[in-house]
RNA sequence: GGGCAAUUAGCUCAGCUGGUUCAGAGCACCUCGUUUACACCGAGGGGGUCGGGGGUUCGAACCCCUCAUUGCCCACCA
């Protein structure tokens, strides 16, 4: 049977999702009032949710629901990206699975069942989205394949080629063997990888001698076209313009010299193979060598690779150096440590290789977007990125752009003729028809003569546009939609993709609309395990997101998400973090069940110790939703969670519901009822973002509400001045309770049995919190003395000394000991400040503030001192 | 190889121009409590020479130097 106390979230969340949908509470449009915007960072479309959304999503939720409940005009938009190689990969997979080779369907097929699949598994993710309590705006979901999305993608590149921005370049690329398409340099991770450097000497032309290279990639040994030395290296002096044999080809190679080859490393000698090494192909243009590609595009070896032609590239490694070792080429094998390139999305080893692609010139687009960030005019949160970003920016280097991939947009360059310049670049056929045709001067050039160039666009060519496209602002660059939602204010996102998406984001946005996409970027921190491992699939260290939101709640699991995330900082994921989340729910929701059991007596006064906390109260909110204001504008969630965690749980549960709450079998009077309620509902308004199903509900049950007056939509408390003094006084109050307590507890004294509190030198207690004192010390009645009540049990609170008489309770010797205890702690502390008050230097540098303070605790001091020792000498 | 950041209680982190607090929070831990909203609770409590060393200052968790450890980013050394 299921724990009557304990709040059902399932049911509760759907109803009010539901509700919040069928009145289109998510949906904004163009109006008078200012747009809050956020567009979403796009998850693959056949991608399922992860921790990192998890994260992500919950921080977009709570600014947005805030926002709305500020008056603003707030607006998250959805949506998906096709994801290009990712997406790809899978449908070939699957492909694969059912006996169908990606090589043998038609452009058209292969698209055919990749929108299949698309529509098959796109939208999970959104769909899980919901569950979470996402308050996107539906109706505007886009995807970066929708058609005004691709029209956008291929008019920019349009755009871009004819200012001369985008080239086409038979240049070293990243080639993924696996997904065979080429990629960008972000895509490349690097990774620390245990190799071999192999020695192996090449013969010498015409001489009996050899000279040794060191290589840890033995099989490119076939593409080898030169031999390189350190034009100032002696030891090998004698081989200048002379040829070198490369073993197994047999062929005759040229030895060149050039001061790029480093003496210390290997053996000062360098074998150049221009077709597979970034460096040597720097070299081989230099020098003027031959090029000589071995490899296939799947990275097996083509013709160039003789008797292991059709073999993998691993393979042959193995067996190139057994063969050289069985040769006595092979001289010695090292241990070796490098990086090695690895793509992004399958893992593969990436093959440096040349071949014709599309670049973007990125130097002068980034100017502005470099600015942007150095002027904050957007500011990256944390700032710590500003570095990075520079960094990053002012080495931009060209943007390979195109892709060996079907699934995406096609790359609207159309070939008329053989050669490699013979094309035009146009938005669609007809254009470039009549393009071909001005370029080729053949004016009998039918469509059929055009072949568009086969390859895709880079996926990040389309994201880069997400905040302008999804108001179609590169299509309509003068729609309302785009003038009013544009720039949008927060983005959401891993650091992870801040030069992939982020960064370019930025640069588009200068570049097509003058102006920047966003005013501020709260990078996320990476959702780790406690071990620090990155919450991965492959890892199986990440929690199902549905699992954890069916077993705490969404509102939990929000909670829990919060709680420890700063911006910049990884967050380290514990399932017990949902378990706090839940815990704190199920806290708002049994003080709500408190309230709803409360009979109200139209009749009965208000008692002052009601009053008197509710002032306090009153107080300590607007104090609570003025560090929220900071917290808020620092992007300081975690912190302004807690806040409010600590205002519903502390100050309202433990502290304002004690006090107020009628005894047992006793009426609430009105005036602290409505009071109450009041305050409830404030709370619900603050607590709303984070946990917007069960405030709702609440909320809702509260009182009958219309449709215009659902918790999503109402207002934020507004901000007003608070009593200091107040709190102050209240937490004096506090520490006296404490006191009480404390007494209690030694002498093990029920809290039903009442007692009696003696106050000496009241002075000092302000005293409209007495009231509050007895209730919840359940004390007859505070009395105030002029003496020293012996043979009671005493605390003191600042300078004011307190009494409890209890029969038998009283032991001379333990309260001796424990005023000499407190006196020489005080005595001491006195000390340490008279010996800072008597530092000239101090009284003379700190600023007057500083010494008032100081003063000021050095009476206190002193006034303590004195109660401690006539406390001290009655005793005795 | 270059750069950036971090190192504060068992854990995750605050400490926001060097000075209200002889170092804070949440969780965890310990003790007590079947008080009539909640044991996903309440009350109380223990726990840190602020990574090591040096310096600047009247005063340092905070500034400087140095060492150590960790993390991240960038980079073509075979």
């Amino acid at each position: 049977m299921p724990n009557p106390y304990i709040y059902d979230t399932q049911q509760v969340e759907e109803k009010w999702y539901n509700y919040w949908l069928e009145n289109d509470y998510f949906h904004s449009e163009v109006d008078e009032r200012t747009p809050y915007t956020i567009v979403i960072p796009p998850p693959n479309v056949t991608g399922v949710l992860h921790m990192g959304h998890m994260l992500n999503n919950t921080i977009q939720d709570v600014l947005i629901r805030r926002a709305r409940l500020k008056g603003y005009n707030a607006c998250w938009v959805p949506g998906t990206d096709h994801a290009s190689i990712a997406t790809e990969a899978k449908v070939v997979a699957k492909l694969k699975a059912e006996g169908i080779d990606k090589n043998d369907l038609s452009r058209e097929e292969f698209l055919a069942h990749a929108w299949d699949w698309t529509h098959k598994h796109g939208g999970i993710i959104l769909e899980q989205l919901k569950k979470l309590g996402a308050s996107c705006d539906w109706e505007r979901t886009k995807f970066t394949m929708d058609d005004h999305m691709s029209a956008s993608v291929i008019k920019v590149f349009v755009n871009l080629y004819e200012k001369g921005l985008i080239y086409r370049g038979y240049r070293m690329v990243n080639w993924d063997p696996e997904a065979k398409t080429t990629l960008s340099d972000e895509e490349v991770i690097y990774q620390e990888k245990q190799g071999n450097l192999y020695y192996i000497s090449y013969k010498i032309e015409g001489r009996e001698d050899t000279v040794t290279i060191a290589t840890t990639r033995p099989e490119t040994i076939l593409g080898d076209t030169a031999i390189c030395i350190n034009p100032s290296d002696e030891r090998f002096a004698h081989l200048k313009g002379k040829n070198a044999i490369v073993p197994i080809a047999g062929r005759v190679i040229p030895i060149i010299e050039d001061d790029y080859v480093d003496m210390e490393f290997g053996t000062g000698c360098l074998k150049v193979t221009p077709a597979h090494d970034v460096n040597d192909k720097v070299l081989g243009d230099k020098h003027g060598l031959e090029v000589i590609d071995i490899f296939n595009e799947d990275a097996t070896l083509n013709s160039y690779g003789l008797h292991y032609q059709g073999q993998d590239r691993f393979e042959v490694r193995n067996a190139i150096i057994k063969e050289l070792e069985e040769s006595g080429v092979l001289i010695k094998t090292e241990v070796h440590i490098n990086k090695i390139g690895t793509s992004e999305r399958t893992g593969a080893v990436i093959e440096p290789r040349l071949s014709d692609q599309w670049f973007l010139k990125m130097k002068d687009l980034a100017q502005p977007a470099l600015d942007a960030v150095l002027d904050r005019e957007v500011n990256l949160v944390p700032d710590k990125f500003i570095n990075t970003y520079r960094h990053w920016m002012e080495n931009v280097r060209d943007w390979n752009i195109s892709r060996q991939l079907i699934w995406g947009q096609q790359i609207p360059a159309y070939f008329f003729g053989p050669g490699k310049q013979d094309y035009v670049v146009a938005e669609n056929m007809e254009i470039a028809l009549e393009k071909a045709r001005n370029a080729s001067g053949n004016y009998d050039l039918n469509v059929s003569d055009l072949r568009q160039d086969k390859d895709a666009l880079d996926t990040w060519f389309s994201s880069w546009l997400w905040p302008i496209s999804v108001f179609n602002g590169i299509l309509e660059p003068d729609n309302e939609e785009i003038n009013y939602y544009y720039p949008t204010n927060d983005l959401v996102t891993a650091p992870e993709i801040l030069f992939f998406w982020v960064a370019r984001m930025i640069i588009a946005g200068y570049e097509f609309r003058g102006e920047k996409p966003f005013t501020n970027v709260y990078l996320t921190g990476i959702v780790r395990d406690k071990q620090r491992r990155k919450m991965s699939k492959s890892l199986g260290n990440s929690p199902d997101p549905l699992e954890l939101i069916g077993k705490y709640g969404a509102d939990g699991v929000r909670v829990g998400m919060l709680l420890s995330s700063p911006a910049g900082n990884d967050l380290m994921f514990e399932e017990d973090l949902c378990k706090q989340g839940s815990a704190f729910v199920n806290k708002i929701w049994n003080s709500f069940r408190l309230i709803k059991g409360w009979e109200i007596d139209p009749d009965r006064q208000q008692i002052e110790s009601s009053q008197m906390a509710l002032k306090w109260y009153r107080a300590r909110f607007n104090q609570v939703l003025n560090e929220l204001e900071d917290h808020y504008s620092k992007y300081r969630m975690s912190d302004g969670l807690m806040a409010t965690y600590k205002l519903v749980w502390d100050d309202y549960c433990s502290w304002l519901l004690e006090i107020v709450k009628p005894p047992y079998g006793e009426a609430i009077d009105q005036t602290t009822y409505d009071e109450v309620i009041e305050i409830l509902e404030n709370n619900l308004k603050i607590l709303h973002p984070f946990t917007p199903f069960i405030t709702e509900e609440i909320w809702q049950q509260l009182k009958h509400r219309s449709t215009d007056e659902a918790l999503i939509i109402s207002e934020w408390p507004e901000i007003k001045k608070f009593d200091k003094e107040i709190i102050k006084n209240f937490n004096f109050a506090a520490e006296v309770i404490s006191g009480v307590r404390n007494i209690r507890k030694s002498k093990n004294i029920s809290f039903k049995d009442e007692i009696s509190l003696f106050v000496l030198n009241p002075e000092m207690i302000s005293d409209r919190f007495d009231t509050v004192i007895e209730k919840l010390g359940n004390i007859t009645r505070i009395k105030y003395v002029e003496d020293q009540i012996e043979g009671a049990l005493s605390f003191r609170v600042k300078s004011n000394e307190y009494f409890i008489p209890l029969e038998g309770a009283f032991d001379v010797e333990a309260e001796i000991k424990k005023i000499q205890e407190e006196l020489d702690y005080t005595r001491g502390f006195l000390l340490s400040v008279e010996n800072k008050l008597s530092n000239e230097s101090f009284v003379k540098n700190a600023p007057e503030k500083v010494v008032a303070l100081e003063k000021a605790k050095m009476a206190d001091a002193r006034a303590k001192i004195e109660v401690l020792e006539a406390g001290l000498d009655s005793l005795k």
